[in-house]
DNA sequence: CCAATGTCAGGTTGACTGATATGC
DNA sequence: CGCATATCAGTCTACCTGACATTG
């Protein structure tokens, strides 16, 4: 799908036209801009990952073991974390355990549960996957440092009114204070 | 899936722990922030558009025809505008004619085109409908004008760095801009 | 008995690829 | 002839629902 750029925005264009007719031109414009900006972030980062095999949602499971104690955690708390259906945490770790980034094993108590692993190779794909990413700054191309902790910081007051989840006193950081306005 | 919110924000942890191992925290919380925002945004648009059996790249196209001059777009052009592949159009041209808000005709001059054309009740849904998401604000609750507005154009610039658009229209003033393609 | 955990089968969806028919 | 337009069949993916077995 190789197209020729439209010579305008088409989301300007569109909340012209919105504006001329109902309220909230501003809403639709920042919502569709919102939604195609992701797409195009997503796209980059399925990129960057393609050559571990790996697409955004593994990368994240892959990462948040790594981030654990033990490198292992239960799948339902995988789930928790990344707000992902449990159905989905099985086929995620599926396939990262038919990739050999990853092992199932039984948790030690409670005979319910069944904790990732990850292996030694799923680290040292997390690794490079990681600085993949880093170096392609996300796909956050043309925009400034400032811009991009603003943006995360708009975003998260968004995902807080939306419930994602819940503000605590340790969410706010020394710099994040200073900033927030 | 109902489920307890967190009561912590898991990119926070996450940027924290990404900073103690690798370059560019503030990235992947932004990216990571943008693709979860866009997830909760378009479940609150899509929810507020189920009354009408739509969702939002349906709305896209119908809102798209309601605002041509004529009601009326060739497929390949409606494509080009909301950046779709040529079988996502026909498919969803398909669903609005089965819903009998688009209707197919013939291009009166180029016989390889097809015109999708909006019927009376297709136009008596978009305006229902928009008239509902504007209402809804488009579930960007929780932020100000002045914030979504800095949002969409801080996601502008991201969008035109990934060449959606041709950056001439920023520079473009009113009466071009329509004249523009 | 009830709740939690993970798995599985099955359905829906969107989006793409490649081939095709038609017309410029 | 090459190119554009739209469609179709087939595929692939993510993701959900509901049922289930096992365990606390």
């Amino acid at each position: 799908m190789t197209r020729p750029p439209l010579a305008f925005d088409p989301i300007e264009e569109a909340r012209r036209h919105w504006n001329d007719r109902w309220e909230g031109g501003s809403a639709m414009a920042a919502a569709t801009a919102l939604v195609r900006a992701s797409q195009l972030v997503a796209a980059g980062v399925d990129e960057a990952l393609r050559p571990f095999d790996l697409n955004f949602p593994r990368f994240e499971a892959l990462v948040l073991l790594v981030f654990s104690r033990e490198g292992a955690l239960p799948l339902g708390k995988m789930g928790e974390r990344l707000l992902i259906h449990p159905a989905s945490v099985t086929n995620i770790v599926d396939r990262l355990e038919a990739q050999g980034l990853v092992v199932r094993r039984p948790h030690p108590t409670d005979r319910r549960t069944i904790l990732a692993v990850i292996t030694d190779e799923g680290r040292r794909v997390a690794e490079a996957a990681s600085r993949a990413l880093a170096a392609s700054a996300f796909s956050l191309e043309g925009l400034s440092d400032r811009e991009i902790d603003q943006l995360t910081r708009t975003l998260r007051k968004l995902r807080l009114s939306h419930g994602d989840f819940s503000p605590a006193a340790d969410t706010l950081r020394e710099g994040e204070r200073r900033a927030a306005r």
